[in-house]
DNA sequence: AAACATTTGTCCGTATGTATA
DNA sequence: ATATACATACGGACAAATGTT
């Protein structure tokens, strides 16, 4: 799901394994709609693998909250509705800042010069306008921070956000706009100077930002 | 008397969902013990059913982060570190602060009578030396205001967080105080006077003391 | 080194339950 | 209301992978 730097090992990958990527990539990026039916049988056939690992799959993707289960009924893809990234960010902000909050005394100036090369590419990549590139890379530029707070805890409450952001980009709720660039540059400054307080304060900013962003988008587009 | 929440009605409850229950609860209430394996094939004759809904409900454990699954080898307890108080409890304190914020201008005066009940029988409990009972009521309490607040992510990441508090209490490494009594009728000051900073600010402290007071009574037992 | 024992991973058949005509 | 169609839930057997003797 992260998968923040690392690669996954090229060692066998269970069929369970692929079908979870698989479906759930099909989810976020819309290939599978809102609200379409999941027949394990069709996409066991799809996958070339018999029911079992994709029911699996699909009860992890249920837990996740990507798909729905109505026991005996049928399974199906849960819906997007656009205000989520209002319920969204607010936990993510304040688990984000929280990241950042510890990881302040942990970070390595060699880490904190990585950051700031990925910011770089992240600002040429607004610029350039390839929005896509530009979510990854903030979110590896975050993933990086939460690695450095160390605590698992954290790591996977918002491993499992992020993927619903993800989602959510490609459903255009989500708009990114530079103003995350200086706000990226003021928290690997308030890392310098170790002080953790204003790392999570602009953090949580920096996340809850993109609620107002896309209000006032929303509200641009009606008004056309 | 006080809503008993949210029972749901016993129907139809499948082998998985029991099997995930009863497993869970063995778990938490260290039955079955950290590092310990398990076995799909006992665990389904023990329960009565075959190894499928075994096999699923540990998967779902799995992610919960109360199994660990090593693929072609076996499946085991997760270990409990007792220090992982100070890592369940801060990203637990920031998102039920959180919840308090969001819930501050969503709760109802009748809901604040019912916190006020149910924070009285806290107390007796406390008193009473009855800490299992003053847990549940502890956690009834902000349960209470997370479902309030109205949003699903947050009330989910919170209750996988909750369920190792709970695992934790019972490795001795979680220890209630009477300083809480007080925190929560702060809490219910602050929903009455719409002052959503104040109910944040406190919710959180009120998990974080916890941090303290167990490296207090490690240390306590330390000098023994 | 190779065969073995154990455990997980996968397949597929069948029973059960739900919705619809 | 009954029957029918369909999807899921579960069971049991086989295959694959791992660690060990």
């Amino acid at each position: 799901m992260p998968i923040p730097t690392n690669f996954l090992s090229p060692t066998r990958v269970s069929a369970k394994g692929r079908a979870f990527s698989q479906i759930q990539e099909w989810i976020i990026d819309g290939t599978l709609q809102p609200k379409e039916k999941l027949n394990d049988a069709d996409l066991a056939q799809a996958l070339g693998v018999s029911r079992t690992p994709i029911r699996e799959a699909l009860q992890l993707l249920n837990v996740q909250g990507f798909v729905e289960m109505f026991p005996g009924v049928g399974t199906q893809v849960t819906s997007v509705n656009k205000e989520d990234v209002s319920k969204i960010l607010p936990p993510l902000g304040v688990l984000q800042a929280l990241a950042a909050e510890h990881a302040t005394p942990l970070i390595s100036q060699d880490t904190i010069d990585t950051l700031r090369e990925i910011n770089t590419e992240f600002a040429q990549s607004i610029k350039k306008g390839d929005f896509y590139s530009a979510l990854k890379q903030d979110e590896q530029f975050h993933n990086i921070i939460v690695e450095n707070a160390q605590n698992s805890y954290i790591t996977n409450s918002i491993s499992n956000l992020q993927a619903h952001v993800l989602r959510l980009y490609f459903h255009q709720s989500i708009i990114l706009t530079d103003d995350s660039i200086e706000e990226h540059e003021a928290i690997l400054k308030a890392f310098e100077n170790s002080d953790s307080e204003t790392a999570a304060r602009i953090a949580r900013k920096n996340w809850l930002r993109a609620i107002d962003e896309f209000y006032a988008e929303q509200k641009d587009r009606d008004e056309k």
